[in-house]
DNA sequence: CGATGCCTTGACGAATGTCAAACCGAGTGG
DNA sequence: CCACTCGGTTTGACATTCGTCAAGGCATCG
C-alpha cells in the first residue's frame, strides 16, 4: 500500500522538492537533510494558519489547496496581500524573521495539504545547505519582482487593465477564488470589480 | 596626498563595504575579491543611468547623492518606484537579471557618486563569494519587506497616514527631494499632496 | 529685473466607495 | 420535487474623494 505510506507515515513532499529543483540542483544528500526539517499539515477550509498578533512560526508551502494572507484595517476590512495555490509558499515573513507579532493573517480558502518549515529549521538549513540558501534567494527575488510589477500596475494602469492582467497572470486563482477576494487583492470593493468586469464584457 | 589617491586612482568604496558589513561579516580576502569587480562612476543632476527600453547592465550603489527609478505610463506621466540616497542600491532588477529591455528609467536627482556592479561581476560574486550571496539575499529580503509594507499602506491607510509614514520612515528623502516626486512615489498628484499636507498642518 | 521651477489654491468633473436591495445558484431540509 | 436559506454577485442611487485644469504666488538664478 504505497499510497498509504506516502500520505501518512512518510510524506513525500513531491511538489515541494519539484519546486526547489526548478531553481537549484539538489543532491540526494541535500534532499535528505531538508526532509528532516519539514512537517506536513492538513487544514480545513476557513482554518487559520496564522492570526494577527501571533508570531509567525513557519513558512508554509502549499502541496494542495489554496491559502490567502491578508491584513485588517481600522474598519475591519480585509486586504488580501497574497494567494498561495499548489506550489507556492506563504508566510508573514517579517514576523517570521523578527519574531514580532504578525500584522497579517493567513487562512485556508480550501481544504489544504501543507508543508511547514519552522524558524530554527529555516536558519539551520540556510547555513548547512547552500542550495537551500540559493533557493531562498531566488525565491524571494521572484516574489520581489512580482510585487514590484503589482505596485507599478496599481499606480499606472486602469482598473480594466489591472483586472485583465491579474486573470492573465493567475488564471487558476481567478477560476478558484471568489471574486470579492480578487477585488480585495486588487484594492477595490466587490461592487467596483463587478462593474469593471461588466465594462470589459461590453467592450467585446 | 591620500585624498587624491582615494577618490581617483584607488577608490575606497567605504560606504559600500560598510553597508555589506552591516549584514554579513566580510573577510579581507572577500573584500579584496569584491573590489576587483566594482566600477566607480560620477554623474550630474538629471543624468540618466538607465533609460526605458535599454537593458539594465548594472546594480548601482549610491556613495553620495540621490537617484530615482520610475516608470512612464501611456500618458507620459512618471511614477516613481524608488529613491536611492547614500547607502542604497538601485537597479531595474528584472531587466538586469533577464536581459530584457528595462521598463523603468533611473536618473540622478542630485550630482552623485556611484559604484557599479555589472551582471557578470554579480553572477561570479554570487558563486565565488558566499558572503556576497548572503548579503544579496538579505538585501532583497529587506527590499521585499519594505515594498510589502508600502503596498499594504496603499490599500489600508488614508493619504494623511501614508504621507506621515513616509516622512517618518524616510526623513532624509522628504528633506532633500521635491514634493512633486514624493507625490509621485505615493501615487498622487502634486495638488493632492499639497492638500494632504495642508489638512495635516491644520489638525495640529 | 525677468524667467523658471515648484508649490498652492480654487472650481469643477469623473471615478470610485457606500448603502441598500434584488438576483442567482448551490446546497439543505421538508 | 419543491421551497428555503445562504454566500456571492449584480444593480441602482447617492456621496465623497481625488484628479484636472487654470491661475497665482514665491523663491532662486541668471
Amino acid at each position: 500500500m504505497p499510497q498509504a505510506i506516502n500520505s501518512g507515515l512518510h510524506p513525500m513532499y513531491e511538489l515541494f522538492f519539484e519546486n526547489i529543483n526548478k531553481k537549484v540542483a539538489l543532491t540526494e544528500a541535500d534532499k535528505a537533510v531538508i526532509k528532516t526539517y519539514l512537517t506536513p499539515k492538513k487544514v480545513r477550509r476557513k482554518q487559520y494558519l496564522l492570526q494577527e498578533g501571533d508570531v509567525c512560526k513557519n513558512i508554509i508551502f502549499v502541496e494542495k489547496g489554496a491559502l490567502r494572507e491578508y491584513s485588517l484595517d481600522e474598519s475591519g476590512r480585509e486586504h488580501i496581500l497574497q494567494f498561495a495555490l499548489e506550489g507556492w509558499a506563504i508566510s508573514d515573513l517579517y514576523s517570521f524573521l523578527t519574531g514580532e507579532p504578525a500584522t497579517y493573517a493567513i487562512d485556508a480558502i480550501e481544504d489544504s495539504e501543507l508543508v511547514l518549515i519552522g524558524k530554527s529549521a529555516h536558519e539551520e538549513l540556510l547555513v548547512k545547505c547552500r542550495a537551500y540558501e540559493t533557493f531562498t534567494r531566488l525565491n524571494i527575488t521572484g516574489a520581489y519582482l512580482a510585487m514590484q510589477k503589482r505596485l507599478t500596475s496599481t499606480t499606472s494602469a486602469s482598473l480594466e487593465e489591472r483586472y485583465e492582467a491579474f486573470v492573465a497572470l493567475y488564471p487558476h486563482i481567478a477560476e478558484r477564488v471568489p471574486q470579492h477576494m480578487i477585488a480585495s487583492y486588487l484594492g477595490l470593493t466587490p461592487e467596483t470589480l463587478s462593474r469593471v468586469r461588466k465594462r470589459i464584457s461590453q467592450n467585446k
